[in-house]
DNA sequence: GTTATTTGTACGTTATATCGTCCTAAATAA
DNA sequence: TTATTTAGGACGATATAACGTACAAATAAC
């Protein structure tokens, strides 16, 4: 997923050079310095969102305008270049592969367990669901007092608005890809 | 129009509370220290477009759903609360009573001219429309190398994505109401 | 009632967003 | 060409966003 900062810098960039203005006119229309503008543009800065509101006013565009990602046809994500998570003294590790997104509502996960690793987790927000398929290894999971074991292959979906454990109880390595859904508010 | 922080304070710490969430257990889903969580909601605090993001994400809600302002009823502007905005030595004096909102797609404006006053104005964004009402004096208005003089109660509208100029060649002072118009992208 | 634990705020420090001025290169005019 | 404007970026100063730690009040545990 590429930095919100540079989607944004991207964003403006082209609003400005479609209505062929000039830093120094978008400065004016805004009252934000043309200095700013200019390093927002380069994605040297993060603004605030006071100035955010500033230029959307402005320029007249949506905010959603400013911050939309225009959906690759393809998305590469290789695992090295994924920012591990780890708990349980390292012997459960996260990769996040596909954060979540407002219009799909999901994200997806990598998660390896070494030997004996454990992880509980509290609820989510309601109506959070989860779907587990175990690719190596065995996974224990506990939730709503009930305790499963899953083989490589084996799936299981489950309401994780509560707590809910995961554990490796075999003497393998378990891998397993996790997608969790946000169902929409209201 | 209530500052645009403000409303994302209120929209945060609506969400926060109604999922029952410490500002402890916010700033653990979103990355964010505690600290600038209070302080966001406080009002303190404008926040950065990254750290606007990571409460996004972290919170699984819409960025659309943290700067929402849920219109009220009724809004009161009193004059004396709107900051005015001078041109020609203050002959040319702007009062923005209601400023452009995503939605509704315009703005509104009160003008005042003192005698002699003028204001040249190049061609605003394209598609845009003026709306123009005089309620005291006499306004001239040239547009498309026309001229047109208004007296109190005369109307006009007109494409204004080119040049334009207002100017009171009356002897006492002008008022008008202005609303622009500006469509929708695409 | 006392002790822990949790929750929100205050404080001091660091990082960085924002501004104003100056500078360089390109575009336009003379 | 030379002069003049314009457009974008560099630099230094200031305001403030963001962080970690410490504190006070409230809540929970005993």
């Amino acid at each position: 997923m590429e930095e919100i900062h540079l989607i944004f810098a991207r964003n403006l960039k082209a609003i400005r050079e479609k209505e062929k203005l000039s830093l120094e006119k978008v400065s004016q229309l805004c009252g934000v310095s043309k200095t700013m503008i200019g390093q927002i543009e380069r994605g040297e800065s993060s603004p605030t969102l006071t100035t955010i509101w500033k230029i959307a006013t402005g320029l007249k565009v949506s905010f959603t305008a400013l911050i939309h990602q225009p959906q690759s046809e393809t998305e590469v994500v290789l695992k090295k270049d994924i920012p591990v998570l780890s708990e349980d003294n390292g012997k459960y590790r996260v990769y996040p592969n596909f954060p979540f997104q407002e219009d799909s509502r999901f994200e997806i996960y990598t998660i390896e367990i070494d030997q004996g690793g454990q992880l509980s987790a509290e609820g989510h927000k309601e109506g959070t669901e989860e779907f587990i398929t175990v690719f190596a290894g065995e996974l224990m999971i506990c939730v709503n007092d009930h305790n499963y074991t899953l083989k490589s292959g084996d799936s299981i979906r489950f309401k994780a608005d509560r707590p809910h454990d995961y554990r490796n109880a075999g003497d393998t390595l378990t891998k397993l890809g996790m997608t969790i859904y946000y169902p929409n508010e209201r």
